[in-house]
DNA sequence: GATGAATGAGTCTTCATTCAT
DNA sequence: GATGAATGAAGACTCATTCAT
């Protein structure tokens, strides 16, 4: 995930995440991004993060490869602290607490995939709606097991939260759903599924073959994604059976 | 599960499970089997447990629920206490760490899939690969989303793991893959299934659309996980494109 | 220390230590010599103790070697129980705590040296007062080193105990200081000891040195432990220096 | 024990102690030194211990305390806070264990003995033989029973633990025992023991006389170690016997 | 006589969190 | 911005003790 998106996605998640540790908190992205355009960030053409946004996205990251590997209850703000070279109490300059961690990497990293899909369609053009379906599936292998690991610590450590701490990012989660179900809708009417294939299942089906890849998959080889993706798509729309 | 079967599971476990934690531990499941063949449990056919031995399981069943729920870190020794009506303390009397206690749950989830599918295969006959396959996807369904919590937690938490944890169920872990495997290689081999079809990308690929259900599915009609098996059968066979 | 011996002690220490568990104590040694002179015992002239009461000396005799060993804390009573081959609850049938095994513990190891010295200065008859003290100062060392666990037991934990614990076994204590204390003093006044020695602090010294013998010394040779007497009263008397 | 030696002692300590609890360990007494050269300290000539070096001493000492007073198993973490003025679980920023605390003691405490007697043997300067050893006598009831507790909670304990926690310390420990045979040996060579003398009993018979001190001695009078100092020099070369 | 099963109080230890500096 | 120091609540685990059988 480049900075810039990353810094988008933050903005974002501000604005639905938990109170602002201080009544004025300089960190909170509204303002980074006004700094983003400060003269000599603008100079260079790349949005400069500040030490301070470099230290906050460190924290993220770091919780975020700690939560996908152990889990959110196995995971230490010491742990988390070290990983990103400061000093525990330090992180509570940024966050409010790890549950507000937790928050901001689980959506960021939905964030993440349904971006990744929504481009990939969207860049596809006009192509075949298996051919759209592939590279949805494409782009969301990518993100789950080679972009960052927001997306892959969300969908691992999702299943295993308290109610409190799902029902946030609920709506997201319908919205992608819903994303996809679209995908295999349209395909369907124009008669690139079966007529007799349900949606919902389809959908379920589709995607947990793909999450659980976290549990197996080792990035080795170089398009290694690339072609997981193409021999999945290939099982889902041939499936297995001699012709 | 029923007692019986889990007895004999238990049993198993104990023999490759952690230094028992006294000498002679009575609550051995060997003992419990040997009290089985007094008079009147041999009148009523069933297996009566001891008082002692329900204990010990209905620890096992509430850790194996709150594993599968909540995670093994997350879950502390006084929940599964208070699940299975005890005192924390007492807990000690059966298990020697919150560690044996995940490890026996680990190991019977593992052996009950592994031994309901394979009862599903024996139990088939004389059947097309197609069809025993389909049973198999059926009884790993079942294990996983009716039977007991032991198989679902096992497949929820056993990712987030480390090593040392991990290491002493990978042998049985591949047993079971390599299971799974043969089923598929008899298909291809048959010509039930194309001779173009790689066998592992397809386990992984079927046993993840398979495992991924405990993250959406509920238990809500009758035969939910009946249905279910055959949808996915239907779309591992025969995929989703119109012919 | 023969049984007979042992018996004795106990019935002394029952005396003095607490409150019977039940009202009607079916072990108190009184009851148990008295079984002593049951007919068959009578026959062989010895003093068979009965099954129950060899458990309850195997738990003593355990206890003194862990006391001694490991201190009273770090010795817990399944600790206890193990050496003694029984399981921790039946103690209870025997002791009323953890505490009272202590007493009588340290009652028995004081009681040992105390009689082993006194018979060896009785049974010395008319000698020298030099060779008095060194008859008891052998005596002392064969309690402490290699007869029981008991004499031993006491000289190290006896100064980590609580207050409350100690408080029991003072005056004994202190009539064996003052039988050492009379044995310098008659040898002071026979002439055998300078009178510008102390005879406190020389007792002191002298108790000292030999008790520290705990810590060092490991039985290895035939009589080590009288050598090592030898060598002692050598020292007390003669000291080091050239005439 | 002054400030300035016990930092000493802590340093040397730091050395050969396990596993700092954070890489870099700020309350190392490099550190504390380094801030004892700082401007208003120079001026006062005393070492000012940092606030956070005073709460580690304080546990340390409290610990020694309590060590001695009841040995290692009976005393708790909470009653070493208490008597540091802390709280339980802050003992865990200064050290990673029970253990470690313990070792940190023993270590300290025999350091404090030992380079106590050297220092006082080679302040001695040109003097007997007799006179070497009774000062080394002396400094080493000194250290026992006026300066810290660090070396008699050594001595009273030091019996009572675990091979495993004894082992890092015999080293030190058998240096120590070496020493004093120097000393013995050193004045046998020169004709002021006699030769008969073998000088390792003779030093654990000394040693033991002096360390069995710990369990009568309470200091009350003035110079009452310097008074039992001498009566022991004296009773070990001359004897007690009429010459 | 003896024990299997259980318990409650307490132990060491961890950890998110706070806050003065 | 950042951290060193501290804390309280909770976690896993131990242990003396009890008691029905």
């Amino acid at each position: 995930m480049h900075p810039t998106r990353r810094s988008l996605l933050v903005s974002k998640a501000q604005n639905r995440l938990s109170r602002p540790k201080r009544s004025a908190n300089p960190r909170s992205s509204t303002i980074s991004k006004r700094k983003a355009t400060a003269p000599e960030k603008v100079v260079t053409g790349i949005v400069q993060t500040s030490k301070s946004e470099k230290s906050r996205d460190s924290i993220l990251e770091a919780a975020a490869k700690l939560f996908r590997r152990q889990g959110y209850s196995a995971t230490t703000l010491r742990q988390i602290a070290a990983m990103a070279e400061i000093k525990a109490g330090s992180i509570y300059y940024y966050f409010d607490s790890k549950e507000q961690i937790l928050d901001e990497v689980l959506h960021l990293g939905l964030l993440g995939v349904f971006e990744a899909v929504k481009k990939a369609v969207k860049d596809a053009g006009n192509v075949s709606h298996r051919r759209r379906i592939g590279l949805a599936i494409e782009a969301h292998l990518a993100a789950l097991l080679e972009a960052s690991d927001f997306t892959s610590a969300n969908i691992r450590i999702y299943g295993q939260l308290p109610e409190t701490l799902k029902k946030r990012h609920r709506p997201l989660r319908r919205a992608y759903a819903k994303y996809w179900d679209q995908l295999f809708l349209d395909a369907r009417r124009a008669g690139e599924i079966r007529a007799d294939i349900e949606i919902v299942p389809l959908r379920i089906f589709v995607l947990g073959a793909l999450n659980w890849t976290i549990e197996w998959f080792s990035l080795d080889s170089k398009n290694a994604v690339l072609k997981l993706a193409r021999r999945t798509e290939l099982l889902i729309f041939d499936g297995v059976k001699k012709a």
